[in-house]
DNA sequence: AGATACAAAAGTGTATACAATTTTTAAACC
DNA sequence: GGTTTAAAAATTGTATACACTTTTGTATCT
């Protein structure tokens, strides 16, 4: 969390944050000039930035038009909510297999905070670490490659994700993590796999609404 | 295949694929202006390019010191095919549960052109159609998300993968291929994805030799 | 009034310029 | 001979300049 990282990086992190958040609406034009005077650089860094962003398929550049917060079908969004099912099936079968005493308390205590989290309607905070559960499978099985991969999808699914996930689902999410971390604990394979793909179409299912509103102030947005 | 892209995406392919297919050597360095010089561009352009490589993990950036071909280290190298094996063995699930007519006769005749090419000991054809096996699937599935996912582990996978695969090794991937494709052809999901994980264990076992000569003649390896 | 044409403004795409850092080269020293 | 120091060259990091495209605004025509 704490990297140097060049000026480029911060400007993706920043814009990343923004676009997983929602405080940056699918469809929201980001303006170059606009970004290098935000961040106070020139377009040069800017423009490095969009197209790392373009990489990671958060924004969607068209040519001599510019760069827009992207808006991803629902076919896209299935598609990565598929991946993401085949993946963490497989990475929980390998996480009960190869269980170590610490990775248990270490999921308990990230599930503590989720419900801190939920219960002091933390909405920001509460996205992210929902999201991070599934990282912090990977992180705890010391596979940074999964864990960069399993990042990525879940960038795309906040983004897909609707507006603000109501605080019953995030209630609902967190509930699933503990009931996978209690089959882990049980050391029951298939049951904690089986947990994690319903989990997973359950997020998936408690999605896919209508748009709404681009209010585009990409200012305010990032301040 | 015939995308427009622009300079900067030329650049990202031509480097992709002169890192994949090892004619350019892991820890290379590729100075800016060279490449600048090598593409007719500017060095603003290379610059857009190196980052995003940097980004696919192909290269590797150091601050003020510049851009150098990735050199994965083994407990990446086995990152990167786990989590190979991981999605392959959910996505070949998928594909037999799914399986479409027209499906089969495509990989049939993928594994012939890999044949080919073996037979007529055409190094970069081999290597590319091997990976390409891989991406198929994904395709036929219409599933474009899983399939770029995949292609970005494949090129990882080559760059860690020994300079020349053996002509012995590429016969014995095709003729895994082939088998599972006979077993898909037979419905037996079970199997398929029991060969698909095996043939990514022989592939992951077959590498992981000693480091080659590194040339570092970048302006050839790009002609 | 609505549509069209054209000029002005804004924005993107690329190259160049320049400061800051690293690498190389050469000389001085032990 | 090998190591240390210092200047020179090369390279990276960032900003700016400018051509070209898209968008916006305005006046003209029907």
């Amino acid at each position: 969390m704490s990297e140097p990282s060049t000026p480029t990086d911060q400007i993706v992190d920043g814009l990343t944050r923004a676009i997983v958040e929602h405080r940056l609406q699918p469809g929201t034009k980001l303006a170059e000039q606009k970004l290098a005077d935000h961040y106070g650089v020139s377009r040069t860094l800017v423009r490095q930035a969009l197209f790392q962003l373009a990489q990671k398929r958060l924004i969607q550049m068209e040519p001599a038009r510019g760069a827009f917060v992207a808006t991803p079908s629902v076919s896209e969004a299935r598609q990565v909510f598929g991946v993401r099912r085949m993946l963490e099936a497989e990475m929980t079968r390998a996480f009960v297999r190869n269980l170590q005493s610490d990775w248990l308390q270490s999921l308990q205590e990230h599930v503590a905070q989720e419900r801190e989290a939920i219960a002091q309607d933390n909405v920001s905070a509460r996205t992210e670490l929902l999201g991070d559960f599934h990282v912090r499978m990977a992180e705890l099985m010391d596979n940074p490659v999964l864990a960069e991969i399993l990042n990525n999808l879940i960038s795309r699914c906040a983004l897909i994700t609707l507006m603000y996930q109501s605080a019953h689902a995030a209630q609902h999410s967190a509930d699933e993590h503990a009931a996978i971390v209690q089959a882990m604990a049980a050391r029951d394979e298939a049951l904690a796999v089986r947990l994690m793909g319903e989990h997973l179409q359950h997020v998936e299912d408690s999605l896919m609404f209508e748009r709404t509103v681009p209010s585009n102030d990409v200012s305010q947005a990032l301040r």
